[in-house]
RNA sequence: ACGACCGUAGCUCAGUUGGUUAGAGCACUACCUUGACAUGGUAGGGGUCGGUGGUUCGAAUCCACUCGGUCGUACCA
């Protein structure tokens, strides 16, 4: 083997095996287990999110698969509607060409091009991180089969009543001219500034203070046009007389009512508020509330409108209201119109004042734009009866959430949860199966023929499909079922659904994971007509951030790309890569002095093992974790660790009898017996962990087993019987047995977590275990076994150690120097201490470089020495030309002091009669006992002092 | 403003139902290249567990208040 733990040369090419030998397929026994990816997005590159997720996903597969489950971790991606069609605009822009040059069929084969070539990068990604995902079972939320699925659901949600399509406000983006969906709006900070102005009263009514107008205050001047309405307080004593009149609305000269409405704060500005319900969400609630028409002024550029067009509160076209808008403003972008208004406005004598105001801004996640309100029509999801019974699901336990504390966040999401708009201006989706006849009357169906022969439709009626997609959640909503091939009634299907756990982060509860339990549970049922759930636990974790706690963004030049911790990255070109693309150019060199701050020698390359023990290691309570590079480093100096261990294990049973083919004949020695006993424990730990979602206390219990005991203990205390010429066969084969098989064990339990190294080592020490099979992957989980648990030897071992640790402890402080060796006595031991010495003088002597011990009887006089204790036993280092006398004392009193101060406190509670009286016996029998082994040290160490002192 | 979560060593995090001297990794100090490992070993230093008050024989742990941080919803014209 060579010398140090090389990731690089091991991690790929155990991958493509796996991969090629199906090892990734279903392939257990009859309990199933499955996980459904949370589809990346198609366009998308990998981040710190699945690095983390997929840490948590492939251990838990990798697991169960080891436990014999037949277990399916389900892969696909998603097509990301609006993403994707911004990627292959982009790419055609560059060449001039805008896609309605194109038209939509053409431009949806570039889109498939485009995904052809370049939307296999987040996979061959996610291979990178050792992920064993089913690649032969990948799917598209584009593909035939899921845009059957989709179809098939939009065509029963609308027979059950529960998709409708109306006219609502929505996000609506003027760049990208679609409605978008609020995660992909983001609200900023932003400095702005409130207008004040004057409206004049109709009719010439007057304030209480005796005023022709009323002040209301607007952060949006432009959308006066198409105000309906002043609202005040209906408690408001300073314009109760006027609720009722009515404002001259300037520059468009419409009137409009004074209304009163609770909304309204009283004493938020002058406590008058106009009212625009077609350009304003708050504003549309007071509008239904009065009964206002929608008066929308704004087109779908947000340029304003030649004439505006007015709708009643449900939708339906109003000719009524006078549609008459300035003709001066039509066409304006909406800030042109802005300003131009506020100055018209201004040389009419009806601006109050301008203040600044600091707002929040919605803007597009993709296009950066301000989204505006703004008055569609749109498909809707009815989802109030659908949550019903998705919060059952949760309340009654068939889902829960892992941790549990997420339900709350669930329930409070879905008691107020609103309708749902699933329909998109774009062109690349899954488009929505509805035709129109030329009266504009629709049908819905999975395709034209099925519409036209349920309504009796003969070829003389033209029928035009809605121009519109689905969002992409509408099919992500899907996702667990539609990709085990619903609505087919597939073998898969009946085995693998409901999945078992979906790993995701908390920000997509409300917009994913909620609307897969309320899809599911309505379109899937089981052989009893019972509603499906799509899972049965939800694992959430949290965000990863940086080392400052910053949320990682790409105009923060933070990211980190988990394949540049995996690969390694030398300065220049991260900072390159940091700095590249950026929406604001101007933060590169800032960008630049950081990166070069925190990373001045590049990223070193650490392999995908140390990077997934990381965000095992951190993966505890769902919180957000802070990404410390300092603990990669150190997990990879872990991996070292293993590869050394074993290269020293194979030193030693390479070309030996292992009992490699069980003909026995070996004896345990107490190390043996030992090790393998706390395996047991170890085993025991880590899969109660696992099965708790509790990776990190997994990794804390293999690092803890392997390192601490293992390597620390059971490996060198093996060196004095495979050295010792006088050892017997059967000893020597034991201690072989014992280090080959342990070390095998331990690979299979640690290779959920990191599934590279343990395969590698796996592979090379197999022919000296007597195990069978081609790949650890599909290897025996280990099982505790408390048959092999030795209370006896640990007892006996933590003596040694005791023994062994205060030898060195002695060596360490007095300066002497490690391979020094010295001679040793014991005195006032027990029985017990006396067979342990005769037992284990030989590891005594290798191990702590002794070169002879002797027992001394209680009444014999002992050589000065430094002293340490175990138990009443006393181990005596002789001073004689090693030791200072001086420093052997301060030891001493340092040693003793610190007991004084735990024999004050422990006395302290026993003579307190309230604890004696009302502890439980065990407890106060514990304290005794600790005092009394306190009192027993410290006449011993006193007895000491003063022995030093005399010299 | 409301709700959730968090505050433990210089840093990143554990700490199960209250019960020895509050742990780990990184960083730090000293010593050590010894026949698996310097991506190492051994020993050591470092914490009044955000603060105050309470419950209790006993609080990092439970309760109240308070300060600070993060997130979500409402932050409104």
């Amino acid at each position: 083997m060579e010398k140090t733990y090389q990731p690089q040369a091991i991690e790929q090419s155990w991958y493509n095996t796996w991969e090629e030998r199906g090892y990734f397929k279903p392939q257990g026994g009859d309990n199933a287990y499955s996980i459904m990816i949370p589809p990346p997005n198609v366009t998308g590159n990998l981040h710190m999110g699945h690095g983390f997720n997929n840490a948590v996903m492939d251990a838990m597969i990798r697991y169960h698969r080891m436990r014999g489950d037949d277990t399916l971790w389900q892969m696909g991606t998603d097509h990301a509607g609006i993403a994707t069609q911004m990627v292959v605009e982009r790419q055609l822009a560059a060449e001039g060409i805008s896609r309605h040059d194109l038209g939509r069929e053409k431009f949806l084969e570039k889109v498939w091009q485009w995904k052809e070539q370049s939307g296999g990068n987040i996979t061959r990604q996610l291979r990178r991180l050792g992920s064993s995902l089913d690649w032969s079972r990948e799917r598209f939320t584009m593909d035939d089969g899921l845009s059957d699925a989709v179809k098939e659901a939009f065509v029963r949600l609308h027979d059950d009543g529960l998709i409708y399509r109306g006219k609502r406000l929505v996000n609506w983006d003027p760049k990208l001219h679609t409605a978008i969906s609020d995660v992909e709006v983001e609200n900023h900070d932003e400095k702005g500034f409130m207008w004040h102005l004057r409206y004049p009263l109709a009719d010439g009514a007057t304030t209480a203070e005796g005023k022709t107008y009323l002040v209301v205050a607007t952060t949006r001047p432009e959308t006066m046009l198409g105000d309906t309405a002043v609202a005040v307080h209906p408690d408001d004593e300073r314009y109760a007389s006027l609720i009722g009149k009515e404002i001259e609305l300037p520059l468009v000269g419409r009137r409009i009512p004074i209304v009163a409405d609770d909304y309204v704060e009283r004493e938020f500005g002058t406590g008058c508020v106009k009212i625009t319900p077609a350009h304003d969400f708050n504003d549309y609630e007071v509008g239904k509330r009065h009964g206002m028409n929608l008066i929308n002024v704004l087109d779908k550029s947000a340029a304003i409108l030649a004439a505006a067009q007015v709708f009643n509160i449900d939708g339906s076209h109003n000719d009524q209201v006078d549609t008459t808008l300035p003709a001066a403003y039509a066409g304006m972008d909406r800030y042109v119109a802005r300003k131009q208004i506020v100055a018209d406005l201004e040389a009419a004598g009806l601006l109050d004042k301008i203040d600044d105001h600091a707002l929040k801004v919605p803007r597009g996640d993709r296009s950066g734009v301000v989204i505006e309100p703004w008055l569609t029509d749109q498909w809707y999801v009815s989802t109030k009866p659908l949550a019903e019974p998705a919060i059952k699901a949760v309340e009654d336990g068939d889902i829960s959430f892992v941790p549990k504390q997420y339900e709350n966040m669930y329930f409070s999401w879905m008691r107020d949860i609103q309708d749902w708009c699933i329909s998109r201006q774009l062109w690349w989706g899954h488009r929505i199966p509805a035709w129109y006849d030329e009266a504009g009357k629709v049908y819905v169906g999975r395709n034209e023929a099925e519409v036209r022969s349920k309504h009796q439709l003969d070829e003389s009626v033209v029928l035009q499909q809605d121009n519109d997609v689905l969002d992409t959640w509408f099919s992500s909503g899907l996702w667990t079922f539609s990709t085990l091939g619903w609505p087919e009634q597939t073998e898969f299907l009946k085995k693998f659904h409901p999945s078992d756990l979906l790993v995701t982060g908390f920000d997509i509860i409300f917009f994913w994971v909620a609307r897969m339990i309320m899809m599911t549970m309505h379109l899937v049922k089981d052989e009893n007509g019972n509603a499906q759930i799509p899972f049965k636990t939800v694992y959430v974790h949290g965000l990863v951030r940086d080392s400052q706690g910053q949320k990682m963004s790409k105009s923060k030049g933070n990211v980190l790309d988990p394949l540049d911790i995996i690969d390694g990255i030398d300065l220049e070109t991260l900072v390159q890569k940091r700095t590249t693309g950026l929406m604001r150019p101007k933060d590169a060199a800032k960008i630049e002095k950081q990166t070069r701050k925190e990373f001045p020698d590049g990223i070193e390359s650490f392999g995908t093992d140390a990077l997934r023990l990381t965000f095992c290691s951190l993966a505890s309570t769902g919180r957000d974790i802070k990404f410390d590079m300092g603990r990669v480093e150190g997990y990879r100096n872990f991996c070292n660790k293993m590869w050394n261990a074993t290269r020293y294990v194979l030193m030693n049973t390479e070309g030996e009898d292992c009992d490699q083919d069980d003909s026995g004949n070996y004896e345990l020695s107490l190390a043996d017996r030992w090790i393998i006993s706390r395996l047991q424990q170890a085993e025991q730990t880590f899969t109660e962990s696992l099965e708790n979602y509790r990776l990190d206390l997994a990794t804390q219990a293999f690092n803890e087993f392997f390192k601490n005991e293992y390597c620390d203990w059971y490996l060198e205390l093996s060196k004095p019987i495979l050295w010792d010429d006088n050892a017997s066969t059967a000893q020597k084969k034991g201690t072989r047995r014992t280090l080959i098989r342990v070390l095998e064990a331990t690979l299979r339990l640690a290779h959920p977590l990191i599934p590279f190294i343990t395969e590698e080592i796996w592979q090379r020490i197999k022919p000296l275990t007597g195990a069978t099979g081609d790949t650890i992957m599909l290897a025996t989980y280990p099982i505790a076994d408390s048959s092999k648990l030795d209370p006896a030897a640990s007892a006996d071992i933590e003596w040694l150690k005791g023994v062994i640790e205060g030898i060195r402890t002695i060596r360490g402080e007095m300066n002497i120097a490690p391979g020094k060796h010295i001679p040793l006595f014991m005195q006032h031991g027990n029985d017990n201490d006396q067979r342990l010495l005769n037992d284990n003088r030989q590891y005594l002597q290798k191990l702590a470089n002794i070169e002879s011990i002797e027992w001394l009887e209680p009444d014999s006089e002992a050589p000065t020495s430094a002293t340490a204790l175990v138990g009443k036993l006393e181990i005596l280092v002789p001073m004689a030309g090693l030791i200072d006398v001086a420093a052997e004392r301060a030891r001493l009193n340092k040693e003793v002091e610190r007991l004084a101060k735990d024999h004050e406190r422990t006395a302290g509670k026993l003579q307190n009669p309230k604890f004696t009286d009302k502890a439980p016996a065990e407890v106060v029998a514990k304290e005794q006992q600790k005092l009394e082994d306190i009192n027993a040290a410290l006449v011993t160490l006193r007895e000491q002092l003063e022995t030093l002192a005399q010299l």
